[in-house]
Parts: structure tokens; C-alpha cells; sequence
DNA sequence: GTGAAAGCGCTAACAA
DNA sequence: TTGTTAGCGCTTTCAC
């Protein structure tokens, strides 16, 4: 085999040998440069890169993972949506593996692929990955037991507990339940008995969690915990709840599972004439970035994808470069809640014995959104 | 050198001459089976993949790109952002890639990142990729002249002209000022005078494309072009461009050049006494998840994100694998527009002299949703 | 139809 | 501080 050429019919690539001949060193130290290895004298280094440099060499990857055994890569498994959470993550994903060095390989998982989560991960494995983030898996239909999927390398589960089995499992940001909580609580101080749940899919861990939360947070307080209206993310579902729970006069306060659903329940609402906060009030999740310009501007949990993400890389990081060390440790992310005006004490109803005032938790003001010049957005 | 152990220090993976021992075969004869190569019999072929089966061998990437010299992946370049549009871009894309066998590499440029594209595109250069995506290219910060890049590789370039200099460059999903004529029209249509637009960052050509359009639509029908104003897509910026164009009485409809922007747009109107629509018309771009749930659900041109990111990439593959071959046609996306409620003909003025009934140039019905039983969204 | 031999371009181990 | 020698696991070429 001749040395194939470029596909211009122009000459082929410089090889580090290439490099090594014009800069008058062995091609092993070519390589120690590239590798940024200890013991090159800066001269030698110099005129490595020089002639790297003319040369146009760029270090064959291919190569380098066969062998050393590494890709370099990690692989990430999200759904195939652009919905606002796994979206964002997936971005948070990106920018903290480029930092490191390492490259991104992505694969989607749709719902109703037959082939799921395993069928993803399998991909990535026969890509050759050195680490798998699973973000935001729900749960397969598995009609015979659990699929117990097996890996060989690290794993980080974002959102969620584990479904997977390899030398080493990391999760991170799943601890929604605690800003469920936040969101209950809200409503409960403001004066009202119970709080409605409009829940996301229950076969996202990312929904029951959610739901946990509220639950608990009900219970702890001794109130009625309702039926729960199961929704799909969408808007459109949100809307579909909203006609029902409006023609329910006990329902003063409703705690969607995402800002999506939290807008359409506020239309369906608002044209059965049960006005928002009034009548209703409304607590979103997530914080999208209309969320503060809807009609009326909606009060929700904003959700760290940022710092779950990174955060998480780092662990699988870690976990990756050092097989035998300890895992780092995952620290709780912080619990937000950002007032606006979707939410207001019941109307004709007494306050429960010991109705506190209504807490703002926000770190982020209250309810000075929309600002008076609305600059540009910092989070998009 | 030892046969590396994997990291639980059990038993190397398999490679292929282990499947040939004990399939009995010679290690080329594994390698034809898994290529799905002609000239195997049948016998041999089923022996082959029960030997794999049973060692559980999984091809190594690595060894294959390197002896072959195609690593089988592609690259797209996309902006960091959870962004409605860009985020369905790379849904799409890695649903039209993930269908042809290839693997997705993904690298972000971030806004305000020095390297830009040229440093995003390096690094999938680097990695090692047979084909790159790049979605939504905006202008950089070229102080002295153009940046040209130059790459080996044949180039997909999504939503704007290219930026690339390459052996095979196409572009695709660049037809946005037909849309925006689209919405222009439709508001002359219901008897507005003149429209207004609220602009995209102009640095982006999906901006500057959408402007165009409407531009020209009005100068087609012999109108005033109102002055632009220039958001950077958030709801935030539209909220603040709302505040301004509230102040003026003239302005009775407004072409806003994404959903968000419309979004805020429409709350500062709103807050300054301006209903919508009956004192101003507002039409959106994009048609995202809750736009028919936003009060007043919004009247909007949804973007082909799917059959954009589909046909480009069905003419990347050709490229990559047809080198020497013509590149396949491009043809133009569909042109939707989805009538809802934020617009209406302007209050107390005549209609212009050949004003024409506004002509709904929708495929999906013109005001229907929200939908009675709102079902679950078709679209996220 | 099948097999033997020769690399692909790099890193790993060891020697100098 | 630098060089030499072997592979990494596959595809390619050519022989049978």
C-alpha cells in the first residue's frame, strides 16, 4: 500500500516520523513533545514545534488510542429532545469535558427505541469511550425484570439513580425532591390548605422525584395530599390538566413539574375564567427563560444544570484517570426558588393556624423581573 | 508489552484473532464477516458470529480508523447554548447521523470564545472526523480581514452561508427570508401600514437573513421601512424593546425574529396599556413548545428544523462517500406559517387600498389550538 | 471463498 | 535527556 493520498489528490499527511526527520530528532520524541512529557530540553521542543508547524502535523488520534488503549473521549447519552432540562445539561456536559481535553461523542436515546438506554450505551462502547454519562434516564419497558446493563468503564447518571452496572457509578443532581419541597412550602406559607401536583411522566426518575417531594413535604405538614395529574412536559399536556383542575373550586394552589406544564395550566386556567395568582396560584419548575415574561411572570425552582454538570465531570473524571482511588465526594446542589407573581395568598379562605408569612428562599430577588430596562438575558 | 488487563483486572477483551481461534477461521476471514463482506459462506459466516458471541468481541475502533484511515464519525460545531433553535438542530442532526452508522463528536463555540469556530472545527480536525456539521455560524471578531478556514474534510453548513473553504462545502436550512416574508405579509395582509421588526443579534446570519426578508417585503409593497431593533433573542431583550416601541403610537405590528423576543415583547406592550392584539400585532419565529399557551397564544412560523437537518446530512454522507461524485441537490424547505391569536387587523385605521383578506397560509389548521382537550404535544 | 503478510501512526518499555 | 525496539488490533494487498 502506497501512502493513500488526500482526497484532493494532494500529499498526504505529515506523520510524526515527518516531523522528527526535519526537526533532526527521533520520532519518540516528537511524540514526548506532543505529550508534553518531562526531559525535553526546550530546544529540542522548539524545533520540534517549528517543524511541526511547516509541516501542517497534526497528531493521528486514531493511532495514538490503539496504542495507548484511550480514546480521550467520554460518550454521553441524553434523550433525544430539546427540551429545556436535558438540553441545557447536555451543554453544561459539553463545556465541561472540553475544558478537559477529552472529546464529546453523543447519542440519543428516543422514547419508544426499542433499543433504549442499552442499545445507546452499547453504541458508545463500540465507539470506544473512556467514561458514559447517562443524563436523565427513564425507565425502559422491561417486561421481564430489570435490565441490569453492564459496562466497562466509569459511569456518571445525572438526574438519577443508577440503572447501570460498572467498576464505578457516580450520580449527580438528584435531588429534586428538596426543590420540590421549596416550591410546596411556598405555597403552603402563603396560606393555602394543599397544594395540587401537575407531575411530569412518571417514568422519569426526574418526575417521580419531583412528586416525591411534594408528597413528603405535604405529609410533614399534616395536610390532604390530593390526586396527582400526570402530564408529558408539554405545554399542551399542562393545558389538558388545566381543564380539569379548573373545574375543581377546592384547587387554590398547583405545583407544576416544569415551566412548560405550568403555562399551559395558567391558560387553561385563566380561560375558565379561575384567575392566576387570584384564584390559582402557580409554582413552575425549571425557570425557563421566558418564564419571567409569561402573563403573569411565573414563580419556579430554577434547576443548577450548570453546576450538576460540571461538577459530575469532574467526579468522572477523577474516577477515569484514577481507577483505584477513592471517588470524589458529590456535594447537595443549592436550593433556589424565584418568586414572581403567579403565586398569592387564597382569596376567601382563612389562613391555617399557623400560617407563616410567605419566606422568599431566592437568592435572586424576589419579584424584580421583568427589570425596568430588561437587559439582556445571562442564562441562555 | 504485556496484554493490557482492563481495568477490574479480569480477562482482556477479545480481538478478533480470538474469535478466529476458535471459530476456526483465519483472523481476515472475521474481519470480511464483520464487514459484512461478500465471498464468506454462510456456514463460515454463522461460525464466525458465534465464536464473537460467545467471547462477547467487540470491534476496536481505534485499529480499524487507523488501518483504514476513515474514523466513521462526524463533527458538528454548535453554538453552547440550550437555545430552542440551535438545541433542535443538533437533536436533528444526531438523529440523521446515528441512522447511517456513523458517530457523533459534538464541540461548542461559545459566544465571546476567542478560538471561535476555527478553534471548534480544529479540535474535531484533531479528534479526527470525516465530515463536519456546523450549525448557525456567527460572524467573528475579524479585525484584520476574514477568517477563512481551511479543512480537508467536506463541510455541512446549517443556516447560513458558508464560512469554510473545503473540498465539498453545502449549505442548507438558509431560507429564512422567505419565512420572514411570510410573516411580513401576513400582517400587510390583515391591513397593517407597515411592520415593524425586532431583530436577532445582527452578528448572526439567521438575524440578518430574517431582516431581509421582511425588509424586502416591505419595500415589495411600497412601505415604509420602520427603523430595526436589535435583540440578542432572549425574552429579556424583547421585553426591553417592547418598552421602547410602546412609547410609539405609530406602531401597530411588530415581526419579531424568535418566539422569546415576541414573548417578552408582548409583556412590556401589555404592561404599557397596548393590548395585543387589538392595538398591536405581534408574530413570532420559531413556533417553540409553549408558544399556542402564552397569552395571547402566539401566531408564529415554525422553523423545519427536522427535514433541514435530515436532507443536509443525507448530502454530507453523499459527499464523504462519494468524493469524486456531483454533490446531491439541495431543495427548498417548506414555508408555514401557524395563524393564531396575537394578530388582528389594526384598530382605527382604514385598510390600505388593495388590502386583502389576511390569507392563512397554514398546513396545520389556522387558530385551533389551544386545542379543546389539549393532548399531548406532537413537537418537543 | 479463504488465508498470509505487511503495514496504518502512534505509545510503552527499556536501553543508552 | 534522547533513541531503539516492539507491539496496539485492525484493514489492505495479493496469493492460493
Amino acid at each position: 500500500m502506497t501512502r493513500g493520498t488526500g482526497r484532493g489528490g494532494s500529499s498526504a499527511a505529515p506523520r510524526s516520523v515527518d516531523v522528527a526527520r526535519l526537526a533532526g530528532v527521533s520520532q519518540k520524541t516528537v511524540s514526548r513533545v506532543f505529550n508534553d512529557e518531562q526531559y525535553v530540553s526546550a530546544d529540542v521542543r522548539r524545533r520540534v514545534l517549528e517543524a511541526a508547524e511547516t509541516l501542517g502535523y497534526r497528531r493521528n488520534n486514531a493511532a495514538r488510542a490503539l496504542a495507548s488503549g484511550r480514546t480521550r473521549s467520554i460518550g454521553v447519552v441524553t434523550l433525544g429532545t430539546a427540551l429545556y432540562g436535558p438540553a441545557t445539561l447536555l451543554m453544561g456536559v459539553e463545556r465541561a469535558v472540553r475544558d478537559t481535553g477529552y472529546a464529546l461523542r453523543v447519542v440519543n436515546t428516543m422514547e419508544g427505541d426499542p433499543a433504549g438506554i442499552a442499545g445507546a450505551v452499547d453504541s458508545l462502547l463500540d465507539q470506544g469511550v473512556d467514561g458514559i454519562v447517562i443524563s436523565e434516564p427513564i425507565d425502559e419497558q422491561t417486561d421481564d425484570g430489570e435490565v441490569v446493563l453492564r459496562v466497562d468503564v466509569p459511569v456518571l447518571v445525572l438526574g438519577a439513580p443508577s440503572p447501570v452496572e460498572a467498576p464505578m457509578v457516580l450520580t449527580a443532581g438528584d435531588g429534586a425532591d428538596q426543590m420540590a419541597r421549596a416550591a410546596t412550602e411556598h405555597l403552603l406559607a402563603l396560606g393555602h390548605m394543599t397544594v395540587h401536583h401537575l407531575a411530569g411522566p412518571l417514568r422519569w426518575y426526574a418526575a417521580r422525584d419531583r412528586l416525591e417531594g411534594w408528597r413528603r413535604t405535604l405529609t410533614a405538614h399534616g395536610r390532604d395530599v390530593p390526586q396527582v395529574v400526570e402530564g408529558d412536559w408539554s405545554a399542551a399536556s399542562g393545558y389538558a390538566a388545566g381543564r380539569a383542575l379548573a373545574a375543581d373550586g377546592d384547587v387554590t394552589a398547583v405545583f407544576a413539574a416544569n415551566d412548560d406544564m405550568a403555562i399551559g395550566l395558567i391558560r387553561a386556567l385563566t380561560e375558565a375564567g379561575r384567575r392566576v395568582p387570584e384564584d390559582v396560584s402557580v409554582v413552575g419548575f425549571d425557570d425557563i427563560p421566558v418564564a419571567a415574561y409569561v402573563s403573569p411572570p411565573l414563580t419556579t425552582v430554577p434547576q443548577p444544570f450548570d453546576a450538576v454538570s460540571q461538577e459530575g465531570l469532574k467526579r468522572l473524571l477523577h474516577a477515569i484517570e484514577n481507577p483505584d482511588a477513592e471517588p470524589l465526594p458529590a456535594s447537595d446542589p443549592p436550593v433556589d426558588l424565584v418568586v414572581r407573581t403567579s403565586t398569592a395568598p387564597p382569596a376567601h379562605r382563612t389562613t391555617p393556624a399557623r400560617g407563616r408569612r410567605p419566606a422568599s428562599r431566592s437568592r435572586r430577588g424576589t419579584s424584580s423581573e421583568p427589570l425596568p430596562n430588561g437587559g439582556p438575558s445571562t442564562r441562555h
